[in-house]
RNA sequence: GGGCGCAUAGCUCAGUUGGUAGAGCGCAUCCUUUACAAGGAUGAUGUCGGGGGUUCGAGACCCUCUGCGCCCACCA
């Protein structure tokens, strides 16, 4: 292809697109054996939420890596997939159609919803069967998922698109449920009837991970129990409509002030039901009166005193989050039956205001509520806060509760290198932290199913102990349809039958199976043992304690090895007060296609990859816009260069100069190629630009009238021949940062895409730059002269008399014709002096008249 | 309360094993017409957060204080 008259960076992104797909620039080579592969396990986007600048900013990342290892020679598997299974694609579907799942309804051939877009916002949701909410979902998350592709093909990834795959996608739940059977068969997995923080609105449990404190105003009620001799002791709490759920009040075994009451009985004030006086050292003596009620449950401290303590269960919040409609048999005096009928129903926000009032008025509050500022548990997305529910849920060992098995997985960490290093940490603190194993189970639906049933007794009640597990053949299945081997569809539900588990599972139980999923585990093809255990795993630090920790656990439970060899851990995008940025927080206006559009491509991953790994990185277009002045320099820079002409073949840079030049890019080179082998490429970058700009200012400047043939062809010869061999170079350098110009500027001259080049290797034979310095030194002094005498930079210098030391001057020497030629100099003087100064004499210049202002 | 990180020019950031403080943006001055004016050349700008210590020598190493960010933590 020839040069183009005027180059320009318009349309080279859909262009460029077009190609690679085409050319099929970026499959995967599935005859490479893994030590030819470099695999990387990408982060799938949750489509029900919008690509924002952070992906951008962080799949940028992992694209320089991979463009850097292909070019090295790696065969590059570099899939993507969607997430698109879970609760908030749910929520999504809910927000754009209208309605809400109800299990309990039968299946609409033909469903329409209601809207498809913006619902008014005093619509009802209408209730749909499962069947249908799923289907809506499936169709829902296949339009965002179009644009999202869009985006990503925009934002120039090198992913290969034939490895597409999603989280609720069949081979996801295939590999989702056969994972979850292992670890079953494995004794990784097991269920249990307990306590369980329980998210109201979504009516689901909730994951250790997916929970977060948020700091509330709640109110101290200082209340008064009833000892046996009338005395009264006084307990504070922020929740005293749990007092129907009082079992026992606690204080510190070492507190003086209780110490005669261990032991002995109290009654509650109000529902007027006796409980114990218990020690334990959870109990604080400085918190409140330093004496605390038990309730069922009301934190997790309480299931812990629970548990320990051995007390009864007098729960009394149901799922739906509301106080149980039955008076309980445990409040027998008629004042506590009637207190009790006063909240049935109400939830927990309305209950607090009643039984405050019903204690007010009974005398049983000291004082007024005083109002505090503390910690609540909520679920990451809810709006409630979680309540704890004595539930039967799935749980897969991850530590929580086993020294053994929490010490092996910190361990997994020292297997992979983090970058930067520090991260490891986060992770190593969130494994030794753990309270519990991991709940993952949900009562959810847009999900992978729990692949079980049950078998039902004589009376038609499930047996929980008799799983029914489907053979790994069979899968996916969805028990909610499917039959386990030696029944019927007729059995179900029937005494002596079967029914299905009804729960899906946790997102992030099938999320972290990516490796798996992406690399076709246990699949037809035998892709997996290509590229397992990956090469990089690429993601934010927010989301160490979920995605990359349930990956590890699966991955040790599974193939006792961590799964990847690196992680590469991104940091988050601030706006220019340094806030994070969140479509919530309104700070994140722009449209990541807006940007693409209105700077290029280039230029945005051009800002992209100055931030460096872990580092959080301020949101600025200012980096962008010389993102794109780099990108169009490379375009004139090109042309410029390629416009002297051809040398012949086997011609070789010989002058000095452009042997030195030769030899500063080997540098330059083996710099950048140890900086991306650290996964610095931010460093990559920094290195390969100043030198490109340092090509441009000075050494073209310099070569430009030789290589013209002012001085005859060998001299010529040698600049072009240097000229092409920096610039194939630098091509192949911005490759992976700037994919698309460099394609651009690549094609004028060469065949085939940049892309499937060889990234340049260090020559080593160019002998030393040495010369350079000065040389740019002698440039720079003539160009300040010109500058202070206010010239043109194409004016006559008369005399140049460099004072250096004599090897400085032998070595400008070698240079001297291109110095001359670079800087107009007729005369060049040497003589020998400590340090490199000059002084410059300005030919005559024919004054021309006076300025004068003109008009027109 | 615990852990991790950050603090260098007006702004955004580099500063590799200690050896005279760097880049880009912005700013100032100047230069257009055979690569590039959506350009080029040149220049000014710092008590390296404060205080101690180690050292011939500290932006880097140690201690400490201050401020900021993130993560975690039993909600009485």
């Amino acid at each position: 292809m020839a040069i183009p008259e005027k180059p320009t960076l318009d349309g080279i992104e859909e262009r460029f697109v077009a190609q690679w797909e085409a050319d099929g620039t970026y499959i995967f080579d599935r005859s490479a054996t893994r030590d030819q592969v470099y695999s990387i396990d990408t982060p799938p986007p949750t489509v029900s939420g919008s690509l924002h600048i952070g992906h951008i900013f962080s799949y940028t990342h992992t694209d320089l890596i991979a463009r850097y290892q292909r070019m090295s020679g790696k065969k590059v598997f570099y899939p993507i997939g969607w997430d698109d299974n879970g609760l908030a694609t749910e929520r999504r579907v809910q927000n754009v159609t209208g309605v809400r799942c109800d299990p309990s309804l039968p299946y609409v051939p033909n469903f329409q919803p209601p809207f498809r877009g913006d619902v008014p916002k005093d619509h009802r949701a209408v209730p749909v069967s499962r069947a249908n909410f799923v289907e809506l979902c499936a169709e829902i998350t296949h339009l965002d998922e179009q644009s999202f592709e869009h985006v990503i093909r925009r934002l120039g990834l090198s992913v290969d698109w034939t490895l597409l795959y999603t989280t609720i996608g069949e081979r996801a739940r295939r590999t989702s449920q056969r994972a979850f059977l292992r670890n079953l068969a494995g004794g990784h997995a097991y269920q249990q009837d307990a306590p369980t923080l329980w998210d109201i609105d979504e009516q689901t449990a909730v994951a250790q991970a997916e929970m977060e404190d948020r700091e509330i105003t709640g109110s101290y009620h200082r209340i008064a129990f009833h000892k046996p001799d009338g005395e009264s002791i006084l307990i504070d709490t922020t929740r005293p409509e749990l007092l129907p759920s009082c079992v026992a009040i606690v204080a510190h075994p070492s507190d003086e002030r209780y110490q005669k009451l261990f032991g002995t009985t109290v009654t509650t004030p109000l529902f007027g039901v006796e409980v114990p006086v218990v020690a334990h050292h959870l109990a604080e003596v400085d918190k409140g009166t330093g004496i605390a009620m038990i309730c069922t449950f009301g934190d997790v401290t309480d299931v812990t005193w629970w548990r320990e303590l051995d007390l009864p269960s007098r729960a009394l919040i149901g799922f739906d989050g509301r106080f149980t409609s039955e008076t309980p048999e445990w409040i027998t005096t008629d004042g506590g039956r009637a207190a009790y009928e006063k909240i049935a129903g109400l939830n927990p926000k309305q209950a607090q205001r009643a039984v405050a009032e019903m204690l007010a008025t009974s005398g049983e509050m000291i004082g007024e509520p005083r109002e505090i500022k503390h910690p609540v548990k909520f679920y990451e997305r809810g709006h409630r806060p979680l309540e704890i529910v004595a539930t039967r849920q799935w749980y897969i060992r991850n530590g929580g509760r086993g020294e053994r098995l929490r010490d092996e997985l910190v361990k997994r960490g020292n297997e992979l290198a983090w970058h930067p290093a520090y991260m490891q940490s986060r992770y190593s603190d969130w494994v030794a932290g753990l309270k519990g194993d991991w709940l993952i189970s949900r009562q959810r639906y847009f999900g992978v199913p729990l692949p079980l049933w049950y078998r039902l007794d004589a009376a038609g009640n499930p047996n929980f102990d008799d799983v029914l597990v489907p053979s790994e053949a069979d899968l996916p299945i969805d028990p909610s349809t499917d039959v386990p081997t030696g029944f019927t569809e007729s059995q179900r539900g029937e005494p002596n039958g079967f029914i299905g588990e009804g729960d899906v599972m946790d997102t992030w139980a099938t999320s972290s199976l990516t490796p798996q999923i992406a690399g076709d585990w246990e699949g037809e093809s035998d892709l997996f043992r290509r590229v397992y255990p990956m090469d990089l795993r690429p993601q934010g630090h927010d989301i160490i304690r979920t995605w990359l920790f349930a990956t590890m656990v699966r991955s040790h439970h599974e193939f006792e090895g961590a799964p990847w060899r690196n992680a590469s851990i991104n940091g988050f995008i601030l706006d220019p007060d340094r806030k994070k940025l969140a479509k919530s927080k309104g700070n994140a206006t722009s449209t990541p296609l807006h940007l693409l559009e209105e700077h290029g491509t280039d230029a945005v991953r051009y800002w992209a990859a100055n931030g460096r790994p872990g580092v959080d990185t301020i949101f600025d277009e200012g980096q962008m816009k010389v993102g794109r002045k780099l990108a169009t320099k490379l375009l004139n820079a090109s042309k410029f260069v390629l416009a002297f002409g051809t040398p012949p073949d086997i011609a070789t840079p010989t002058e000095p100069l452009d042997r030195a030049m030769a030899a500063r890019l080997d540098r330059v080179i083996a710099d950048a190629s140890k900086a991306f082998d650290a996964y610095d490429y931010t460093g990559a970058l920094e290195r390969i630009e100043s030198f490109f700009w340092w090509f441009c200012d000075d050494y073209v400047e310099l070569v430009k009238s030789r290589a013209y043939g002012t001085h005859g062809e060998a001299g010529a010869t040698s600049a072009l021949a240097a000229l092409r061999f920096a610039l194939s170079a630098l091509h192949r350098l911005f490759a992976p940062f700037l994919p698309f110009v460099t394609d651009e500027v690549w094609s004028w001259w060469q065949a085939g895409s940049v892309h499937a080049q060889q990234w340049p290797t260090v020559d080593g034979t160019w002998g030393d730059d040495a010369l350079l310095e000065p040389v740019s030194e002698v440039l720079a002094l003539v160009r300040r002269a010109k500058t202070e005498a206010k010239a043109s930079q194409k004016a006559d210098i008369a005399i140049l008399t460099v004072h250096a030391p004599a090897k400085t001057n032998m070595a400008l020497a070698t240079a001297e014709r291109d110095l001359r030629d670079a800087g107009s100099i007729a005369s060049l003087r040497y003589v020998e002096a400590d340090e490199l100064t000059g002084e410059v004499e300005l030919a005559q210049v024919t004054a021309g008249p006076p300025t004068t202002p003109t008009s027109g």
